[in-house]
RNA sequence: GGCGUCGUAGCCAAGUGGCUAAGGCAGUGGAUUGCAAAUCCAUUAUUCGCGGGUUCGACUCCCGCCGACGCCUCCA
């Protein structure tokens, strides 16, 4: 057995960390709640997708096989109406959005996940579930609707901490044919016009947590490791997939579940006041980052901003805490971001060897451990502890944001060493120096690679001008503002230096050139 | 009202019952530079929302208060 055992998580279901052990050894199984697929996706449905991308990264560098399940949610109250909205089929809505999710994921370098299936592409095993939960006793058909008996299930509301006799539940048509206010609907008879499928209670749709039960089973197995999703999931969706599951198969349907904190917008906070019972403020007017509030045109963000960027931005926090999102955070998260992509080209430019193809770097930790055993120079031995940091970290319930800070300590230790071994200066520099910067920077993209971080030369934003030509007119500035200065003409120099800056372009004369960046 | 989460410097953000409370952004001083930029060095919380308590000792545990946030079910 090679994986990694210190590794600590938080369970929300015993509201602790927990040390890791998996259903089978060196395995893991892992769910994530997806998106449902009626409108484009927002930044917040980009947390659970980063942080899980990076969950699995880790485990698999700690030694554990992982198998990853994204749901989408393609049949839903939300869809139906949206397909009337625009007129067109719900099938049709869903697939437009799923692409959009995924685009989304691709520009955040989410890569990892092993399967997206659809709930509608999983109608017989939603419908066996449920015939099961009936034979069971767990469940029963009224009027064409099948709901879940909460009564029946006698450790309903642990995950969220709830009594069944706590339910409410709300008034209106489906309460009539309910047994307990509690009760959810397995199954829900169609409506005139809806989309529908054939079962055993006449022609209806899945009601919304069957599908995740279903689904997860027939890829996952009845137990599985790691369940997670957004903290506004855990009641009630999750606490009834659990139910279903639990009962369905007596057994724990999840040995972790975990769940990221929501994101929520800076800047002014919503002065409400009071505490109104139940006196929810409209989205549009709180810090809720919602649909509803017109968020959405990811894709536009992720253009401007570029994914690693908002990557790396979700990450410098802890998970399970709120993110604040906002234009200043996101560009100062920009701002530190640089500061690696200065040191990846300072160490292209004085080694003359592209970072993302030519360093080696190890994949798993144990390879990891051994490249740095035997490190005998200063700089090596530091690195080999700031990593050793970082790995703590991450063993301590996926901490990326205290991991990151290791990461600006190695850039800077690497960037002294820079510095004091002259590395700058090619009459100074010698090949052994060289060679140790390189096994350094390996161990940065060993670390960044957890994060899903330097994998891919970052892509220029959206409004950094088209490539060839600009590094064209660059080129020949440069080499007139170096003729110029020369000739001691630092009024020229200055004027294309000051002119370029006013356009964004920041130049940086080093000893054996000129190097430039856009803003 | 019920069940939870949170409150750390100008801002963002880790963390711990007791070594100097990480790191980043912004700022300031210095090295370097023709001047810059970048990089490096130094510096910016005697203090962790407020008030009590437990303890030899709490920012970290407990209680109260204030403030922020989430969830409280299909039908919407």
């Amino acid at each position: 057995m090679t994986e990694n055992t210190k590794i600590r998580v938080y369970n929300t279901l015993t509201r602790q960390k927990e040390p890791f052990a998996t259903v089978e050894p060196g395995k893991v199984g892992m769910y994530l709640c997806g998106p449902t697929v009626y409108a484009e996706a927002h930044i917040g449905h980009m947390v659970g997708p980063v942080i899980f991308d990076t969950i699995k990264r880790y485990l698999v560098y700690s030694g554990y096989q992982v198998y990853w399940v994204v749901n989408i949610t393609d049949v839903d109250d939300k869809l139906i109406a949206a397909s009337n909205k625009r007129g067109i089929p719900m099938s049709q809505v869903a697939t437009e959005m799923t692409m959009d999710y995924l685009a989304n994921l691709q520009a955040l370098g989410v890569d990892q996940i092993d399967a997206l299936p659809r709930a509608t592409d999983n109608m017989d095993e939603i419908i066996h579930f449920i015939e099961e939960l009936i034979a069971g006793g767990h469940a029963y058909a009224s009027d064409g609707d099948v709901f879940f008996d909460v009564t029946s299930d006698s450790e309903y509301g642990q995950l969220s901490n709830r009594s069944v006799e706590s339910q409410q539940g709300e008034g209106g048509g489906a309460a009539a044919k309910k047994r307990s206010a509690g009760d959810f609907a397995l199954w829900k008879s169609a409506k005139a016009g809806e989309p529908s499928w054939d079962s055993p209670w006449g022609k209806g749709r899945p009601g919304w947590h069957i599908e995740c039960s279903a689904m997860s089973r027939k890829l996952l197995g009845k137990t599985f490791d790691i369940h997670g999703g957004g903290l506004d999931l855990v009641f009630p969706h999750h606490e009834n997939e659990l139910a279903q599951s639990r009962c369905c198969h007596g057994q724990p349907m999840v040995r972790y579940w975990m769940h990221n904190g929501l994101m929520q917008r800076s800047g002014a906070t919503a002065k409400l006041g009071g505490k109104a019972d139940r006196q929810q403020p409209t989205d549009a007017a709180s810090n809720k980052i919602s649909r509803s509030a017109g968020d959405g045109g990811l894709a536009q963000l992720i253009e401007q901003q570029t994914g690693d960027r908002i990557r790396f931005f979700l990450l410098r926090s802890h998970y399970r805490s709120t993110i604040l999102f906002g234009d200043e955070t996101l560009e100062e998260a920009g701002q530190a971001l640089n500061a690696f992509y200065r040191l990846i080209q300072r160490f292209e430019r004085l080694t003359e060897k592209s970072f993302y193809e030519s360093v080696a770097y190890a994949r798993d930790r144990i390879s990891g451990d051994a490249a740095l055993a035997a490190a005998s120079t200063p700089l090596l031995k530091q690195l080999a502890e700031l990593r050793a940091s970082f790995l703590d970290k991450m063993d301590d319930d996926f901490n990326t944001g205290g991991a990151v800070s290791e990461l600006f300590e190695m850039a800077r230790s690497i960037n002294r060493f820079v510095d004091e071994a002259k590395l700058e200066d090619a009459k100074q520099r010698s090949a052994e120096d060289l060679e140790i910067f390189t096994k350094a920077m390996g161990v940065l993209r060993e670390l960044g690679a957890i994060l899903g971080l330097f994998v891919k030369p970052p892509k220029a934003s959206a409004d950094e001008g088209s490539g060839e030509t600009l590094a064209g007119l660059m080129d020949l500035l440069i080499k007139l503002r170096a003729d110029a200065r020369a000739k001691k003409d630092f009024a020229t120099s200055d004027t294309i230096r000051d002119g370029l800056s006013e356009l964004g372009i920041t130049l940086q004369d080093l000893k054996d050139g000129t190097t430039w960046e856009k803003a």
